[in-house]
Order: structure tokens, then sequence, then C-alpha cells
DNA sequence: GTGTGTGAAACTTTTCACAGCA
DNA sequence: TGCTGTGAAAAGTTTCACACAC
């Protein structure tokens, strides 16, 4: 069942999810146009997409809005809630501690671990800044799969290697620097930095020759789209 | 000389840029095998991707690191710095204001907007909150082309319709919301929920039936990537 | 009629393999 | 000899167009 689903498809699927959640209330049913238009993709795009992960849709009528969540929700591993931690509470680490969406999102934060000794004992959303020796004993405990790695640069391959050492098996990473990992650990990196890169590319020169155009979210650059 | 370059090298630039800022000072010339395995992506890749740009590399000896990198930051539009605002004040758009990152990528935060009054007059980095109406003068004055939305969902659309009316041709937008935009103005979506779910998605199943393999950040998920 | 599901075509991106130059 | 630059092949992705189910 796994890795049938083309990679430019799953980096969709979060997109979708998204769609569905911000539809009103009172509509149970969708159809791939509709979705097209809020994704901001083409509708056979979305058809193609969903036909990888069921076939729940009803020609002549559409797909239900709650059957589709669930659905997508579940391709996606996210049917459970996954227990994750920060290690690195800077600004962004605090920051991401903070955030809500996360809990929509299908994730709860479980801990915060730093090596910074004057933040060690506070507390941040009912949540004890621990010292990250303490990581390894709450992987068990908790069942932690996923850390979120906002240390500085400078110290952050040192925290993946203990993550690593750990147990954990996925880490998303937003640390400005390249990690070396084991191959059975699957790294995903948020460069900020690089987004506001890419924008400044295409703001260059803003008027094409000609279309005054359709660049669209391809699979080159998924993040494209309002 | 525009959008000759294809969007998946233009999603690659800011990544070898990172790799070739994490050289060490006396290395003056790099190869393509190099730089490949820093960025993680194949050598080959390397060289079609830099063969877009200029025809800097030497054969027999590599590229020099120097020239290299002002090749790739003129050609991102990033040989200056752009002026960048914040809109939204929260934790995110906090931690955004402090991250060190921005300037060395080639960008300077000159503007801190937020609605709300008791946040209004505060100091952030030496910047004062101001309320978003103030937005429209200062984009005049300081030449700002360039805003990151972190407000809370509810709030994205009407601070975006403001940032579009004053001029603004370029959003990185954080909020968990899809935006109504013109036409010529270009978002990116910085979905932080997305990574996380992508990477439930790969972690899932962690042993797959054969080759225990070699998933390599393609143009359908640059963010993979150690 | 309406809107899904899907083969096949079109396009984009990656990878290979090797000519060519220092 | 060593490493770039690049056509051409392979792989992956998007789009089209229409059969088919409700």
């Amino acid at each position: 069942m796994r890795q049938e689903i083309p990679k430019a498809t799953v980096a969709r699927l979060p997109l979708y999810l998204r769609c569905l959640n911000m539809l009103a209330p009172g509509v149970t049913v969708i159809s791939s146009d509709s979705l097209a238009t809020m994704a901001r993709v083409k509708p056979a795009q979305v058809r193609k997409d969903l036909s990888y992960i069921s076939t729940i849709g009803v020609r002549g009528v559409g797909y239900d809005r709650h059957a589709l969540r669930i659905a997508i929700r579940s391709v996606l591993g996210i049917d459970h809630v996954w227990s994750v931690v920060i290690v690195g509470v800077g600004n962004l680490g605090l920051a991401l501690a903070n955030y809500e969406g996360f809990a929509g999102a299908g994730f709860s934060i479980v801990g915060l671990y730093d090596t910074d000794e004057s933040k060690i004992g506070t507390f941040v959303k009912g949540l004890r800044i621990r010292p990250l020796t303490d990581l390894e004993e709450d992987v068990d405990q908790l069942g932690v799969s996923m850390a979120i790695l906002t240390t500085p640069a400078g110290s952050a391959q040192e925290a993946a290697d203990e993550i690593c050492r750990v147990g954990i098996r996925s880490i998303l990473n937003f640390a400005p620097t390249m990690l070396q990992v084991p191959d059975d650990v699957e790294v995903r990196r948020v460069d900020l930095g690089k987004e506001l890169q890419i924008l400044s590319y295409y703001s260059q020169d803003p008027a094409l020759p000609d279309s005054a155009d359709g660049r669209r979210p391809t699979a080159a650059d998924p993040n494209t789209s309002k």
C-alpha cells in the first residue's frame, strides 16, 4: 500500500485537507472544481490526486467532505496523534511551541529541550523546558516519534545526533544547516531564507514579454499558490 | 533572460548558496561532486542546474566558490538587499523579526505591523511595532517590496488586501489559509503543519519491501534532504 | 445533465554517458 | 587525468478529453 502515491500528490494532500477545513460548516459535498479553485490547482489534478487514495467521489455529485477528510488523514498517517518534541527553545522554538496549528494537523507537542541552563526549568504552555539529556527517557515513556529541530546552526548536528541516538526517525529541521543522519532517518528542511529568495527571483522583472501568465504551483515548486 | 531557468532549479539555488556558505574558509574551489554530496543531490543535477546560470565551472577543476556565490545571488536577485516588512507580530512574527538568517539571505526587516493596540509602540530589535495603517507611507519611504504575513488565519485576508493595496507584490504567507490576491502578486505559502504531515506519511511503515532506499529530493518535494 | 475516474498525450525534471577542455 | 557541459534517454508529473456512473 506504500509508495504507489506520487510524491507530488503526497505534497498536495495537506493542502486539500486545509481547504476542506476552511469550507463553511454546512457544506457536506465538494466537487473537484470547487476544491481546485480553493487550492489553486486544476480540477483534473485534484481528481487524479484523489484517485490515488480511494475512489470516494460520486459521479455527478462530488466528494463527501467528511469521508474525504478521513481518507486523506488516514493516508497521511494522521488518523492518530503523533507525539512531537521541540529541540532548541529559542525564539523560533518558542513560537512553534505556542503554534496552535499543530494540534489540528495531527500533532501534539509533548516535550521541549534545550542545553541552555538559564532556560531549563522554565515553563512554556504547561511544558517544562528540560535538558536534552532527558530526551532519551521521554522518548520511551511518551512514545515520541518526531522532533522539530530549532537550535542555532552551530549546535544542530550535535542535537540531531542525540535525536537519532534515542531512536527518533523523523526530523523537521529549521536550523540553517545540512544534517548528517543515518539512512533510516527522514529529514525535512524548512529554510526560511530560501522562501524569500525564491520570491525574490520571481519578483524581478515583473512584466514578462508574453502571457502575464499562468505560473501555477508545479511539482517543482509546491509552495507557490496563494 | 527570464524563465529560461526551470522552476526546479530555481528552488535549489538557495540550497547551493547555503552549502557554499557552510564551506570551510580556506576552500576556494568546489567540484560538482562535493557540492552534490553536501546538498544531497546527484552531481549531474548540480552541473545541469549551474549550467543554466552561467558557465563558470572550469573543466578538470571545479567551480570557483566566490564567483559561483556571486552568480547565484545575482540570478536570484539578491545581489542587493530587499526591504521586508512583517505583518502580524504574534509569536511567529516575533520569532521571524528576531531571526538572524534573513540578513545573510539578502533581506532586511524594516517594519513590524499589528492591529493589536497593546502591541503597538513596543520595540522589537530596535523596530517600533506600528499600526497597519502606517504601512502605506512606509512602503514609499523605505522602498518595501515584500511582506511576511504572520497574522492569525482570521485576519490574514484583510491584512493581505492592505498589503496589496499599498503596492507590495510579493508575500510570504505563514497564516494557515489561502489568500485571494490580484494576479500580479506573488504568494508563497509556508505551512508548518504540512511539513509534519508529509513527514508522517513517510514515517509510516518504515521498512519497505525492497530497497531500503534512495528517496531523493525530487522536484515534487524539494524540502526533502538533510 | 453533472462531475468522477482514467488512459493517453504533453510537458517537466532527472539521470546517464560521454565529448571536450584545462 | 579530472571534472565540466550537454545532448539524449528515462522517469515523473500535469493536462486533456471522454467514457461512464449517478
